[in-house]
This record gives structure tokens, C-alpha cells and sequence, in this order.
DNA sequence: ATAGGGTTAG
């Protein structure tokens, strides 16, 4: 441990020193081959001279090439669209706007700092693009949540002379993995990359292992994981990941011990995703072994790991231990604070949770984003605390100016049905922005037999019919909800109907899971 | 002499 302080100390000193006497490439280059919880602190001491350097030396006098192309990087690097900006001016003034390099990190700097449509005028005015340059702009789309318009674009490289390599298909992997909408993409793309040839990097295996994991696949994430040979710390991290996310928590403990033995580098991210495997299987004894490696290791001010630890104390029913954490976190952000109002909401204490929000909002400690919504809107949900919901829901947009996203309205579909305002519920899914899902209609289909509401229930579950045709779930609630009504008629016909499509009665197997396609 | 894009964590 003593030789991770060490090697710190010397990487920020070194990177120091290169920023003092202005050698922006090799501070560059120190920072980029530096483990990422040096490079956090070297933000911090190193990247705010950074930009004044940049200002003094590359804005002022007649900077080459390669300076504004390193000066861009470090732009993009602290996400500081400003000075992106007005290196641009710059560019445009030196006459180096023709140049593939320089668009390319321009493009790569407005699409990191979220900017996506100022990247796509760079991108759409350079007159000849490269791999690079399409794979930039495929990437920022994808971080940018615009998964769709993505793949478009990958699908217009396609189109041209330029082909597509591992980075790109990272990038557009990384696109279908969060829009359920190209869900279905990732696979003829893992296909592409098999052809290719590429299935062996490591960062390719790590994006498809997280792909098929989080479209509920873990058959094939895992098949793939077994079949790759690497012992790359990013790939472990990837697949540990995964089995705590798909309740298969002693897998992930049993891949931890293996990578301890093998010499892999366990990083922040390993801790992470191993506390939430302690969480989802409860074992607390674990739990506190991995807290002394976090102390060890002295991540126990990193954000994700404190996170984590709050969450792990709080599902193994230790609340106390929980808020012990979080108090002894120096920096006190949105982050942790979801967490510990997580906390409160996951042992039963919905109220409390609600007013530890209500309160760091009067004092104005924090702004609460989206994720903060969903676990406040679900904590009214378990609590029973339906007009509260409702009405912190609406405070989303008009005190917060936060626009809702798929999650939050989930949430809100749910507490009007689950109130039995199934009329409201239904309003929200056709005028919400977004396609309903088959986990929203299901949910609420579920309301219209508690309520027994015959009408709604039927256009329910016509709906999941189509969106998850092998499923006899919905079938089945409609029958008892025609049953309930006394809709005798109504239930045979329901048992004609599935004979009709196909659908078998019989759970076996549990084959018509939503993300197991077997058929 | 010097330059550009990628994976894992609430």
C-alpha cells in the first residue's frame, strides 16, 4: 500500500512539474497512463493550471497543430466546453479547421461535455472522415444517451469506404446496451465482430459481457466470459458486475476470490461491484471483510465505494453501520446522499427517507437528480404514500426543472394505479414521451384485476400479447378478471385464444421470461 | 520531434 501512496505522490509531482514548464504532452501522458484513482486527484491539483496554460500559450500566441490538438484533449478530458469553444475560434482563425486530427477532437469535446449538436455541425462540415472521426461521433451519441441515432450513423459508416474497427464497435455495443428500443442490435453486431475477428479484445468482451447482461442474457455473457482467455481487470470487474446484477451473487464472490488469487489488480470498481453481490446475498460477514480491503486499499472517500457501502450495511438490515459511513465521508455529494436516503427507503422507514430529503432540500444542500426522484418516488410507492408521490412527481418539473425520464414515470404510472386512478395511469403511458413497456403494462394490468376494472385489463392485456407473445401471464389475469366479473364466456374464450396463438399455460421452465428467448 | 476515438461503479 505504501507503494500505491508513493507511486502517487511521484506520478502528481511529476505531472506538476510537466504542467509548470509547459509540457502539456507529457503531462498528458502521465495522466493517461495513470490507475484512475491517481488521475482523480491529479484533476484536481493539476488540470485547473492546465487551463490557465492553455489560455496564456495557445489562445494568446500562434499555437501549432499538435498544441491544439493536446490542448483539446485536455478539454475533453475536464469537460470544459468553454475553453472547447474557444479553441475553436481559434482553429477557425489559424485556418487549421481542415484538419482530420483537430475536427476529430473538437467533435470528441463537444460530445464528451454533452453537447451532441455542436459535434454534429463539426462533424457534418469536415470534408472527408476516417475511422476515427466516425467512431468519435458514433461514441458521443452513444454517452449521450442517443443510442437510436447512433446506430444511424454506424449504419452510414457502413454505407461509405471507411471501415469500421474494435473501437467503433465499442462504441455503437455500448449504444444498444442502454436504449431498450436497439436492444436487439447487439446481437448481429457481436456477430460482425466474430467475422472480424475482433472477439478476442479486451475491451470488445467487456462491452458485449455487459451487453448481454444487462438485456438479460446471462447465458450468453457467461459463455462468452468462459470461452476468453484474458485475465484483463476491466473484463472481471465487467462479468462480477453482472452476476451481482442478475442474482447470482456467489458467483460474483467466487470470481472475486479467483482474481485475488490470480494477481488481478482489483480496483475501485471491483469493490464496488462486490459490495452490491454482499447486498443482494445479505452476508454481512463478507460485507465487513470487503469494508477493511476498502480501508486498506483507501478508497474509503471514493464516491462509488461509499455508495456501495451504505447500500451493502442497509440490505444486510444494518442501518446504524450504514449512516456510520456516510458520516464519515468527507465529501458529501448527490451521490451518497441518494444513497443513504436509499438506505432508509430499503429498511422499511419510507417516511424518514422522504424527510431527510425534504429537509437538505429546504437547506438547499443539494440538488436532487433523476436517480433521487426514482428512489423518493419509490419510497412513497412502498410506503403507501400514493398523493405524496404523486405530488413530488409533479415538483420534478416545476421545482427542479428536471424533465422526467423513462424511470421516474414508471413510477408515477404506478402510484396512480396502484391508488386505483387507473384512468390517470393510463393517460401518463399514452402521453409520456416514451413507449410503454411490457414491465409498465404488466404492473398495471396487475391494478385493473385488483380493481377489477374489465375494460382497461382487457386493453392491457391485448397490449402485452403482442409484446411478449409467449407469455401466458397476462392471459391468465385477464381470465381472472373476466372470472371476477362473472364474464364466464369471456374466460373460455380467453382459453380459445391462447390454444390460437400458441401459448402454453404450463410455467415449466419459465421459458417466456422476458429476455429469455428460447422458444 | 510533437496530434484524434473505446470497456466496468448510484
Amino acid at each position: 500500500m505504501l507503494y500505491n501512496n508513493y507511486s502517487l505522490l511521484v506520478r502528481t509531482s511529476l505531472f506538476k512539474i510537466c504542467l509548470s514548464r509547459g509540457f502539456c504532452s507529457t503531462a498528458h501522458q502521465v495522466f493517461d497512463k495513470s490507475p484512475q484513482r491517481h488521475t482523480t486527484s491529479m484533476l484536481d491539483k493539476g488540470y485547473k493550471p492546465l487551463a490557465s496554460f492553455i489560455q496564456g500559450n495557445v489562445l494568446g500566441k500562434k499555437p501549432t497543430k499538435y498544441q491544439l490538438c493536446t490542448a483539446l484533449n485536455c478539454c475533453a478530458k475536464t469537460l470544459n466546453s468553454q475553453l472547447g469553444s474557444q479553441i475553436h475560434a481559434k482553429i477557425i482563425h489559424t485556418g487549421f479547421d481542415h484538419n482530420l486530427y483537430i475536427n476529430s477532437s473538437l467533435v470528441n469535446v463537444y460530445a464528451k461535455c454533452g453537447l451532441t449538436s455542436e459535434a454534429l455541425k463539426v462533424f457534418d462540415e469536415m470534408e472527408s472522415h476516417d475511422e476515427v472521426s466516425w467512431t468519435s461521433m458514433i461514441c458521443g451519441l452513444s454517452q449521450n444517451g442517443q443510442g437510436k441515432e447512433a446506430l444511424c450513423l454506424f449504419k452510414e459508416m457502413l454505407s461509405t469506404l471507411v471501415r469500421p474497427n474494435c473501437v467503433t464497435y465499442v462504441s455503437v455495443i455500448s449504444a444498444c446496451t442502454e436504449q431498450e428500443s436497439v436492444f436487439k442490435c447487439g446481437e448481429l453486431l457481436h456477430a460482425h465482430v466474430i467475422i472480424l475477428g475482433n472477439e478476442s479484445n479486451s475491451f470488445v468482451v467487456s462491452c458485449l459481457i455487459d451487453y448481454y447482461s444487462k438485456c438479460g442474457k446471462m447465458d450468453k455473457a457467461v459463455m462468452l466470459f468462459g470461452s476468453c482467455t484474458t485475465s484483463d481487470d476491466v473484463v472481471l470487474n465487467t462479468m462480477i458486475s453482472a452476476f451481482a446484477h442478475n442474482q447470482q451473487g456467489e458467483d460474483a464472490l467466487k470470481l472475486f476470490v479467483k482474481m485475488q488469487n490470480g494477481n488481478v489488480y482489483v480496483s475501485e470498481h471491483t469493490l464496488t461491484s462486490i459490495l452490491d453481490a454482499c447486498g443482494a446475498l445479505t452476508v454481512l460477514q463478507q460485507g465487513k471483510q470487503v469494508h477493511a480491503l476498502v480501508t486498506k486499499m483507501g478508497s474509503d472517500q471514493n464516491t462509488y465505494v461509499v455508495g456501495a457501502l451504505i447500500n451493502m450495511y442497509s440490505k444486510c438490515g444494518n442501518i446504524d453501520e450504514a449512516c456510520h459511513v456516510f458520516d464519515q465521508a468527507v465529501y458529501k455529494n448527490n451521490i451518497l446522499w441518494t444513497s443513504l436516503i436509499t438506505a432508509y427507503a430499503q429498511s422499511g422507514r419510507g417516511l424518514d427517507a422522504l424527510k431527510i430529503f425534504d429537509h437538505l432540500v429546504m437547506e438547499k444542500r443539494f440538488h436532487p437528480d433523476h436517480v433521487c426522484f426514482t428512489v423518493v418516488l419509490t419510497a412513497c410507492n412502498h410506503s403507501g404514500l400514493l398523493d405524496k408521490g404523486i405530488s413530488y412527481f409533479k415538483k420534478m418539473t416545476s421545482e427542479y426543472d428536471l424533465a422526467p425520464e423513462i424511470d421516474q414515470y414508471a413510477c408515477l404510472i404506478d402510484l396512480y394505479a396502484r391508488k386505483g386512478d387507473l384512468k390517470s395511469a393510463k393517460k401518463v403511458m399514452e402521453e409520456m414521451p416514451f413507449d410503454a413497456n411490457a414491465v409498465m403494462w404488466s404492473s398495471f394490468l396487475s391494478s385493473c384485476k385488483e380493481y377489477g376494472n374489465v375494460e382497461l385489463g382487457r386493453e392491457a392485456a391485448y397490449k402485452l400479447f403482442e409484446l411478449e407473445p409467449h407469455s401466458p401471464v397476462p392471459y391468465l389475469i385477464l381470465a381472472d378478471i373476466y372470472a371476477g366479473a362473472g364474464l364466464w364466456n369471456e374466460v373460455q374464450n380467453i382459453r380459445k385464444l391462447m390454444n390460437e396463438n400458441g401459448v402454453r399455460k404450463s410455467l415449466a421452465g419459465w421459458s417466456w421470461v422476458e429476455g429469455d428467448h428460447r422458444q
